[in-house]
DNA sequence: TTAGTTGTTTGCGCTGGCGCAAAGACAGCG
DNA sequence: CGCTGTCTTTGCGCCAGCGCAAACAACTAA
């Protein structure tokens, strides 16, 4: 179900050293610094990624002004896939988070590769399937779990994909906002706020500014899970 | 984005006729009735399946009760890619709305057939990202969208899925209760009720018993899409 | 250090839409 | 034809969570 993390491993996955390397070398590295933009919801989809360092973040905007933020993509892992296939546009917006490092081919050098390396579009297809069966999981909480509960799903979903451990602690290692997490969760910022605060009360997590420790993860898990 | 529907050239673009008929070939057909369960959320995958004709619906329940309705799929549309990759279970439940024929693969013919027709894979990602960005799109709404918004729009993606045109009026041509509805919008049965109801007096929709009928279809899609 | 910017907290009032309950409508079956 | 089970409608009360407003805290640049 829900991985802790990916790599490159599983991107490369049944294809021998040699032919991964090949593969990367075809497409273009990118080193990108924290808040860039590396593509924008609507416009039209010239080249796929993978990241090999740092973080993207993936989001969605409404009409009017309100976000959606629908992943998190960390090393191993790939955005815009969609590239593969003709005249498309970008369905989300890919900001960075963090430094970042990613490789980037465009559609007709992505057909080649997939022509030639069956295996990469299983993994692709693999990839796609994960991506699918979490979005299902979250539009199914979306609809059927209280805000505090969605809350803590997110956190032990985030901590999951990019916690460190300190201790008993577990350090969300990249800066996230309240107005993040609530994208991100499908609430507001001051449901958030209160909520964090209240958790920092039982001393559940602590936090400063863009910050988050999950100072008592089972705590947390109990709750997701509660009844 | 939104494609009207699709078919089996969708699954098999690229191939030649005698090559889709092997393929086609080489899996199980299944003739199903009315309400059958083709595969149960939990349960080990094991196959594949390509909708010939008919149409199943997939669900996804929630520990106490609630249900969501992830989506329809009709003629030419796979479900439980999912099975290509190992000891997965099904993510979600698919029973059979009228009477429905399908194909179906188990894992170690899928990847041969994937192995052997990389285009075959390449169609799989078309179709995996189709269903990403469509569940993307959804998830944003569920979010940003006022609860009638969401059941016009969710009326309006069914619509052009599965309507049959009748003079100025479109048929949605298999039967969907209240509670389906509300299932697939996100919302409830006594919502769903209430709204086609004050529809029904402003002449944009009629409806019988799990039939529901579009007479303004205009009149929905400028509601669906007013700020 | 100060001024400016950006993120966070919390009180407070309001409301969309949930969900019970109960009655009504329709379909199918024997 | 009437009985049974399923689906639908509608009144009514309630509350989770939204969102404004305003104060506060932390970081940045000069």
């Amino acid at each position: 179900m829900d991985k802790a993390g990916y790599n490159l491993t599983d991107f490369l996955y049944g294809l021998s050293k040699k032919q991964g390397g090949e593969i990367i070398m075809r497409g273009t590295t990118l080193d990108l610094k924290a808040g860039a933009v590396l593509f924008r919801e609507g416009d039209p989809a010239t080249r796929s990624f993978l990241v090999l360092k740092g973080r993207l973040k993936l989001g969605k905007v409404h009409e009017l002004g309100k976000e959606v933020l629908i992943r998190y993509i960390g090393p191993g892992e790939l955005a815009a896939m969609i590239t593969v296939l003709e005249e498309r546009d970008y369905p989300v917006t890919a900001e960075t988070v963090g430094e970042t490092r990613v490789v980037g081919w465009d559609r007709r050098t992505m057909l080649e590769i997939m022509t030639k390396h069956p295996q990469l579009s299983i993994n692709m297809i693999r990839y796609s399937t994960d991506r699918l069966e979490d979005l299902q999981s979250r539009y199914l909480e979306l609809h059927a779990e209280q805000v505090e509960k969605r809350i803590a799903r997110s956190l032990l979903r985030i901590m999951k994909q990019s916690g460190r451990r300190s201790g008993d602690e577990i350090i969300i290692d990249f800066p996230i906002s309240r107005q993040e997490l609530a994208d991100y969760t499908g609430t507001t910022l001051y449901t958030v706020s209160r909520t964090l605060s209240a958790w920092e009360k039982k001393g559940w997590v602590k936090s400063k500014r863009a910050r988050i420790i999950i100072a008592d993860p089972h705590a947390l898990v109990l709750f997701s899970e509660k009844v």
